[in-house]
RNA sequence: CGGGGCGUAGCUCAGCCUGGUAGAGCGCUAGCUUUGGGAGCUAGAAGCCGGAGGUUCGAAUCCUCUCGCCCCGACCA
């Protein structure tokens, strides 16, 4: 892409309105546009890392056996009233009429939506298991949005639902998960670590909360050290008893800060490790809360009707564009990590209108691919292209300017790093192709 | 939902206390000079001062109401 072209309205100064780093970095970079208090449009370069994301998570999800469809954000208010929570939920759902004046709502989650369409489609033990999820936005009316995309009450999340025949059943559908959610957040470049959450009147050890470590993060973890440097599960057969692995990371002392327990914490001396974190993601078991009162059944082997357990996992997409950027930036601007990144190289062309840099510039785009390049070809001065270039955080750049192309060299740079040297062009090719 | 703060040009903000009809920097447009880390000069365009009501000869400024946004706390992917 040229950048000439392309629709990023970055800022050199930071809106009033951004208190923490991501937020900041997202409204300088053009990523987003607040729309209204936890409402945000997506701009070009913003979208193309959610999207990205969201194909991260997609792949892993179906690789764990889960198959995804899409449900309505509009939602019937009758479900609700199925399973009582349009009561229960409270203000925090948005509550909306139709022209017939038929209650409906804004779905802040989808569990009774799923259910219907389970209820409705399956019959037998035969079908079973079955994990659904779709990636699809949500509303949640927050009283207090805040840290931009970080708490909004417009999000974009992934949620999956299983359904199993009893509990140990559930137990496997909800490692599945567990072990997609470990192999998902390393993809994205991530330090992730499981703590077993709240599972409030179900009770039980099938809840756990994942926190992405990031020194800005708004929650406090303590942790066992340990658990920072084990590695991510590869190959992973999802049909095999997957308990061991989730007995190995979920062994080790983690805990949030408001559950953390100071004599447990007191025994590891030197592996407590204190840190901070987001939450993106949280996977929960819940038996028969909603296929009970919603008629959930199948047909079982002995021919008795039997109420599906069923779990649901979350994964804040939209949040982790902003999760990401809280992990990984420095004072010039954000620092995508490769899987994420919306364009793998940032070509920079410091004279637009000498012939002889156009010209390798415009070999370089060329061979390179638009896909993978932005380009910028805008008349700036160099510095200003410089500190867009940091700002949006693309993994490399390639600096083009007269004096290298006399001399047949341009300079490359890696954004992480910060580590920058001059090689020939065909050198540079072959360095990005990797 | 309790407490606090802020709405003035696209962005960051000054002016408000002590009423007299609007400013700066950045950005934008044009020209010239510049050209490896957000250039310089010149000339421009750009705001019914969030909205409504009130006080006053006169309101960005004072009063009342209202809308929006932000921050702290309680709650959440």
């Amino acid at each position: 892409m040229r950048l000439s072209r392309y629709f990023l309205p970055t800022l050199k100064e930071t809106p009033a309105e951004a208190q923490i780093v991501s937020h900041r970095l997202m409204l300088r970079a053009g990523l987003i546009r607040q729309h209204a208090a936890g409402i945000y449009t997506w701009l070009p370069l913003g979208f193309a890392v959610m999207k990205r994301i969201e194909q991260i998570v997609r792949e892993e999800q179906n690789r764990a056996g889960a198959q995804e469809v899409l449900m309505p954000t509009i939602q019937s208010a009758d479900l609700w009233r199925e399973s009582g929570r349009y009561e229960a939920y409270g203000k925090e759902m948005l509550r909306i009429k139709d022209r017939h004046e038929r209650d409906l709502l804004y779905g802040p989650t989808n569990e009774e939506v799923i259910t219907d369409v389970f209820r409705s489609c399956i019959r037998s033990y035969k079908d079973l298991p079955l994990n659904l999820y779709h990636i699809q936005w949500k509303f949640r009316d927050e009283v207090r949005p805040r840290f931009g995309v970080m708490r909004g009450r417009e999000f974009l999340m992934k949620d999956a639902y299983s359904f199993d025949l009893d509990t140990a059943a559930a137990r496997h559908s909800y490692n599945q998960m567990f072990v997609a959610y470990l192999r998902t957040f390393a993809r994205l470049g991530l330090k992730a670590i499981p703590l077993r959450a709240d599972t409030g009147p179900i009770g039980g050890d099938m809840s756990h909360e994942f926190i992405v470590l990031a020194e800005t993060g708004e929650s406090e973890v303590h942790c066992h050290r340990a658990l920072l440097e084990k590695p991510i599960p590869e190959g992973v057969d999802y049909d095999t008893d997957l308990q061991p692995i989730v007995d190995d990371w979920t062994g080790l002392y983690a805990a949030a800060d408001e559950m953390h327990d100071t004599a447990k914490e007191s025994e590891l001396g030197d592996a407590l490790v204190t840190a901070r974190g987001i939450e993106v993601g949280h996977i929960f078991h819940f038996g028969t809360k909603y296929s009970a009162p919603m008629g959930a059944t199948v047909t079982g082997p002995d021919g008795e009707a039997v109420t599906v357990a069923m779990g649901s996992y979350g994964i804040g997409v939209s949040r982790l564009v902003g999760a990401i950027i809280e992990a990984s930036h420095d004072d010039t601007g954000i620092i995508w990590p490769e899987s994420v990144a919306p364009y793998h190289v940032g070509l920079l062309n410091l004279k637009t209108g000498d012939a002889a840099t156009d010209a390798a510039c415009a070999s370089l785009y060329e061979t390179l691919g638009p896909d993978r390049v932005l380009y910028d070809d805008r008349e700036e001065r160099a510095g200003a292209k410089f500190a867009d270039m940091d700002l949006i955080g693309l993994p490399w750049q390639v600096i083009v300017g007269p004096k290298g192309v006399a001399k047949g060299v341009v300079e490359l740079k890696n954004r992480a790093t910060g580590a920058r040297e001059e090689v020939s062009t065909e050198s540079a090719l072959a360095r990005l192709a990797e």
